[in-house]
DNA sequence: TTTAACCGGTGACATTCGTCACAAAATCAG
DNA sequence: CTGATTTTGTGACGAATGTCACCGGTTAAA
């Protein structure tokens, strides 16, 4: 629970008592790597907090996998639209690997919420970092080659680099691996 | 104002109070076509309720005009991520026909939040609304075809292809303006 | 009315990308 | 260690896309 702290710490000013009632909503769990968070078709009412390991969400298309996010630790995975309205998954969130998390229980934090501004003021910064990393990674696709969204990963956020297969890697920056292959060849030989 | 009641009414439930406190938030503003809401490197400091009329977000890179959204009658616009953290915007909102808005001013919206929940809990739904619309626009190009992509707001956004230009919606699909051409060909001759 | 600006369409051509097939290298399990 | 599996690289080829140039129709301004 200490990484937690931590980072509500970061968000939001929070009292003692704030943090007691928000531990009622919190469940500590595990998942074993390919073990599901959220499958496709269910109703999401949880937020994952990563305290060890990571995940990605990922649709599967015709039978397909498209990854579209990577979540690592001291970050919140979940599905905003389902987990805020109520609608079933699109998509999938797997544990990519031995994974530690932090369960924030919807219905449990919305009472928590009830007793202190605090907690509310919490959650409406979480989403808010959660809108802003949907923007960031969205941009790339707006505006980028592929090439250039490799490069702005490479640069801001080496950590995918490092954790995720080029598989994996290529399914998420949204071209086939063999053009992944194709780009890391040319900057090799030029 | 009364769209604006209804919108919020349709989110969170207000009472009295809290209207009375939220209005010293909020201001009136008219913008002519093309003029900015909000310019590139400038800091977002509003939230801006479209009453009438749309805007849109766009990068200007290396002098090349990119479409990044659209902004319709009772929806918010802003730079959510220059919003919450205080950084310079990355891109522009600028108004593509004669707009009528009320701006949410951030620093009297937050002490207005300081006196109800009410007005925390609209704010989350606020951004929850917004982080969904984002998800739902990046999955698109992580997903999809040029084509596809056209397709997809054929059947769920059709107000864009009613009002919005070939060329603006070409940039907005991450297309050229010919390409766009020739997806709408290939339908109508198959 | 005339002219300019804008909008949408299209042809030509080079480039890039997806797909399929296969091979080399790395990793894992027994 | 060894064989099997997974991961990564690459060649061939067709399809899709970007770029450039130009045209006709519509709209708006002079």
């Amino acid at each position: 629970m200490n990484n937690l702290l931590k980072y509500i710490d970061s968000l939001t000013p929070f009292s003692e008592r704030s943090w007691e009632l928000l531990q009622l909503a919190l469940t500590k769990q595990e998942f074993k790597k390919n073990e599901f968070l959220l499958k496709e078709g269910q109703v999401c009412d949880s937020l994952f907090y990563i305290d060890k390991g990571f995940c990605k969400s990922y649709y599967d298309i015709d039978g397909v996998v498209k990854n579209t996010g990577f979540f690592f630790e001291n970050e919140i995975a979940t599905n905003i639209i389902s987990f805020g309205s109520g609608e079933r998954s699109e998509f999938n969130l797997v544990a990519c690997e031995q994974l530690s998390t932090i369960i924030f229980d919807k219905e449990k934090l919305f009472l928590a919420a009830k007793e202190t501004p605090e907690i509310e003021t919490l959650g409406r910064n979480c989403i808010r970092l959660f809108a802003a990393k949907q923007e960031e990674f969205s941009k790339l696709f707006k505006l980028y080659s592929a090439q250039q969204r490799l490069e702005y990963l490479e640069t801001k956020h080496p950590e995918i680099l490092q954790r995720v297969s080029l598989a994996q890697l290529a399914s998420f920056l949204g071209v086939a691996r063999e053009t992944l292959s194709r780009i890391r060849r040319r900057r090799r030989t030029s």
